[in-house]
DNA sequence: ATGTTC
């Protein structure tokens, strides 16, 4: 690996595989070099009809196969469609929506706000929720996404003007969703679910680019609501089911992989259409998910401060995912090109002037919503111009592991974070006490070494940093 | 990430 300059780094190519870049400071490869991130990239790079290189951002850790913080940009002519490139939780992703509230409204009722918030916003592992749906709303929740569900009431209309896709993706087709992935999503459309998903209720603490701040709609002292969750059962499941398609259409393709994870199949195939039309459809449901807790906690915000959620200034900044594979047109080699982006714990990022952005945010670059680990500050960022050219318009998405979740559980006690989070007077609601440990700040990467890797790299500006005041998980 | 089990 040589250094290129202070955040980036090559894994030089060869006659089997592509180059690999990574975006991180030296700190950052450090933790790389622990476990097998690097060499999970150098698979990814093998892979047939990859452009230019394989990316990581600096949250990058092993993942399944492919590493999260991975990107991966394949030909759209003739290139291929990876699960292990999108990773089980489809359109796993982060929202940000803000208030008119500041630190000093919200801390006298940080305890029943966060008790609301928690008892609408079902967490945990297998959680549910009745709200009446049926499999036909299913069926439309995977085709037409959020525009349905608002439709229904679950949301304000210009909401969509202010998710990623506007959040519906094109090509989704459920009649390519097992019975069983449908059955599991059914009743967890609205819940947060477990792991590292949260909601967290923050405080902007500082605002590092004011024209930008500006242009979302963000200022110092006010309070803001982030969700992190996405496709719950239903996506897993997708996942689940296409990993075993595609095993057998490697067998049938007589394809050799450099790690049996990372299984693809050819566009224009069978296998990916169908994927494909699946995996939109679990994209759908994530956008639908995020969409309700969004009406949950406009809800909860409104039984506490007996004002209307409107009245309290509770519009979507914005909606990002995560983990997903969009077809779109990049710069390669001087000439426009079509090319299938797998995103795999990273960020779209597009800088100005992108059609894809809202029109309220095209002239500033899309936003970008960075959550940091439990108790530790999150960042809201801006793509830019250079993003579109070095890393296909994409950003890093959190903060990334730095200790498996075996590791976390044995070394940090749980006490240790419940009396962190005490110290910083940040009100927290847990379901499953494990959680603690395997999501602790120690478990993961210092969410201000990442952003200002990412930004040292000049793949996105620095916004703000929010720090929290309240925090849910499963 | 996940009705933590193919």
């Amino acid at each position: 690996m040589e250094k290129i300059d202070e955040f980036t780094w090559q894994i030089k190519g060869d006659e089997n595989s592509k180059p690999v870049k990574i975006f991180a400071s030296e700190e950052i490869i450090g933790y790389m070099k622990r476990d097998r991130t690097l060499m999970q990239a150098k698979n990814a790079a093998s892979m047939p009809s990859l452009v230019n290189s394989m990316l990581v951002m600096p949250d990058g850790h092993e993942g399944y196969g492919f590493p999260v913080g991975g990107v991966a940009a394949f030909d759209a002519d003739n290139g291929i469609i990876s699960p292990g490139a999108i990773g089980f939780d489809i359109n796993c992703g982060v929202r940000l929506i803000k208030t008119d509230l500041t630190e000093e409204d919200i801390k006298p009722k940080i305890k029943p706000l966060m008790d609301t918030l928690f008892k609408n916003v079902p967490s945990g592992v297998g959680s549910v929720i009745r709200l009446g749906f049926t499999p036909q709303d299913l069926e439309k929740v995977a085709v037409e996404g959020a525009r349905y569900i608002i439709d229904k009431g679950y949301g304000f209309k210009d909401d969509v003007d202010r998710i990623e896709e506007n959040g519906s993706m094109e090509g989704a087709d459920p009649d390519k969703v097992s019975a069983l992935a449908k059955k599991r999503g059914l009743h967890e459309l609205g819940t947060l679910g477990a792991g590292n998903h949260f909601l967290e209720v923050q405080k902007v603490e500082k605002v590092l680019d004011q024209r930008l701040a500006d242009a979302f709609g963000i200022k110092e002292g006010q309070v803001v609501v982030m969700v992190h969750s996405g496709s719950r059962g239903y996506g897993h499941q997708v996942c689940s089911d296409y990993l075993r398609v595609l095993s057998d259409y490697q067998k049938s393709h007589n394809i050799t992989l450099a790690d049996p994870e990372l299984s693809y199949a050819y566009i224009g195939s069978k296998e990916a259409n169908d994927y494909l039309a699946a995996m939109k459809s679990a994209v759908n449901f994530a956008f639908v998910n995020r969409q309700i807790m969004t009406n949950s906690i406009r809800k909860s915000f409104e039984e506490v401060f007996g004002k209307s959620a409107d009245a309290l200034g509770m519009d979507l900044v914005y909606d990002v995912a995560h983990n997903i594979a969009k077809e779109e047109e990049h710069i390669v080699d001087g000439k426009r090109k079509k090319v299938y982006v797998h995103r795999k714990g990273a960020t779209r990022a597009f800088g100005p002037g992108r059609i894809e952005i809202p029109k309220i945010y095209r002239d500033y670059g899309q936003p970008v919503i960075i959550p940091g680990s439990m108790g530790t500050a999150s960042y809201i960022l801006a793509g830019r111009e250079e993003a579109m050219l070095e890393s296909f318009g994409s950003s890093c998405h959190g903060s990334g592991r730095k200790m498996s979740r075996h590791e976390a559980i044995r070394e940090i006690p749980e006490s240790k974070t419940f009396n962190t989070m005490k110290d910083k007077h940040i009100e927290i609601r847990v379901r499953n006490r494990k959680l603690v440990s395997e999501e602790s700040e120690w478990a993961y990467k210092d969410v201000d070494e990442v952003v200002k890797s990412i930004a040292g790299a000049k793949i996105s500006n620095i916004v703000a940093r929010m720090t929290p005041l309240g925090v849910a998980k499963g």
